[in-house]
DNA sequence: TGCGATTAGTTCGACTTCGAATAATATTCG
DNA sequence: CGAATATTATTCGAAGTCGAACTAATCGCA
C-alpha cells in the first residue's frame, strides 16, 4: 500500500506512524514494547490458560512460597483487588493454591502446586526463547545495561509513589 | 515492618519480592516499569481527563494529522476496536475530532483541535519532567542506548506478529 | 485492657482493552 | 461488469485492572 499522500505523515520504515516528540519518550516506548511483547508471548502460549500473562507473578511465588497476597500484588505493580480474580483463576487451573495464614487470620498465603511448578518451568523455557527473538540484534553487553537501567527506573518510580 | 521470617523469601531492598528467574526477564521488567510509569504520570496529571494516558497517541496525531483510525491503532499497539471508545472520550473532551474521509466513505480521519494542541504541548512538558525523574541516575549516553534498544525490540516484535 | 488506627482480603461498579461479528465500502479478478 | 474478497469502523460481550467501601482481624498506645 503506497504511502498516504493526502495528509502530511511521518512513517517509520514499516508503515507504522511515529512522531519526533516520541522518539526519546521512554514511557511511550516502554508501553509499546510491553504491549507487543506480552501479546506476542501469549499468542504463542496457547496451552497454558492465563498462566503466561502472569509468569512474573508465578516466578515470584515459585521463589517466595507462602507470601501474602498484598505483598505479591505490590511486587508486580498491581492493586491488591486485582489479585483476587487473578489468583482465583490460577487456583482454578490448579497452578497455585491459597492457604490460610497461621500467623494472621486475615491473611492468605500463596503457594505453587506441583503442576504449577512444572508449568512455570516450561513457560520460563518458552520465555527465554521469546526474549531471544525480541532482543535479536542487541549485543549481550547492551542488553545487560538495558536490564540494569530498567531496574533503576523501577526503583525510581517506586520511590516517586511513596 | 520486619522481614517475614516464616517462609523463605528473597526481598529486594525496598520490601518488594523478587525472583532470580526474573532478574534477566525483559518482558517482566518492561511490564513492571510501564505499569509504574503510567500510574505515576497519570496520578500527577489530574487536570487533563484521559489525555495523559493517551499522550503517545496524541503525539502521533499531532505530527500526522488526518490519519485513519486503524493506522493509529496499529501504531500504538492497540486493537482498532479499542480506539473507538478512546477517540470517543478524547473527542468528547474537545482534544481531537474525527472527520469523514474524502477518499473512503468507510474511513474516518483524526485531527487535533486547537485545545488539543495546547493540551498536548503542556503534557509533553510534564512528561519530560516525569521522565527525568524516572531516569534519574542513568547517564545520557546509556539512556540513548536504552531508547535505541527499545526501538529494536519493538521492530523485532512487530516482525514476529506478521 | 480497651479502643482507635491500621491492615488483609473481598466485593462491586467503573475503566481499559480485546476479539468476534456486523454493515458499509473498496478492491480485485475472471 | 459483476461477483467475490478484503477492508474500515462499530458494536457487544468478555477479560483485565482499578479504587472505594466493606468485613474481619491485628497492632499499638494510653
Amino acid at each position: 500500500m503506497p504511502e498516504d499522500r493526502t495528509t502530511a505523515t511521518q512513517n517509520d520504515e514499516d508503515g507504522f506512524l511515529s512522531a519526533t516528540a516520541l522518539d526519546q519518550s521512554l514511557g511511550y516506548k516502554l508501553r509499546l514494547a510491553q504491549i507487543l511483547a506480552y501479546r506476542s508471548f501469549e499468542e504463542q502460549m496457547t496451552d497454558y490458560g492465563v498462566a503466561p500473562r502472569y509468569l512474573g507473578l508465578l516466578g515470584i511465588v515459585a521463589e517466595n512460597p507462602g507470601q501474602a497476597q498484598n505483598r505479591l500484588a505490590d511486587s508486580i505493580g498491581l492493586q491488591k483487588s486485582s489479585l483476587v480474580t487473578i489468583l482465583d483463576r490460577l487456583e482454578k487451573d490448579g497452578i497455585l493454591e491459597r492457604r490460610a495464614s497461621a500467623q494472621d487470620r486475615r491473611a492468605k498465603t500463596v503457594w505453587l502446586t506441583n503442576k504449577g511448578e512444572q508449568v512455570v518451568a516450561e513457560l520460563f523455557l518458552h520465555a527465554r526463547d521469546h526474549e531471544a527473538r525480541m532482543a535479536a540484534g542487541i549485543d549481550d553487553h547492551l542488553l545487560a545495561d538495558v536490564v540494569a537501567a530498567l531496574d533503576v527506573m523501577i526503583a525510581n518510580l517506586r520511590g516517586l509513589s511513596d
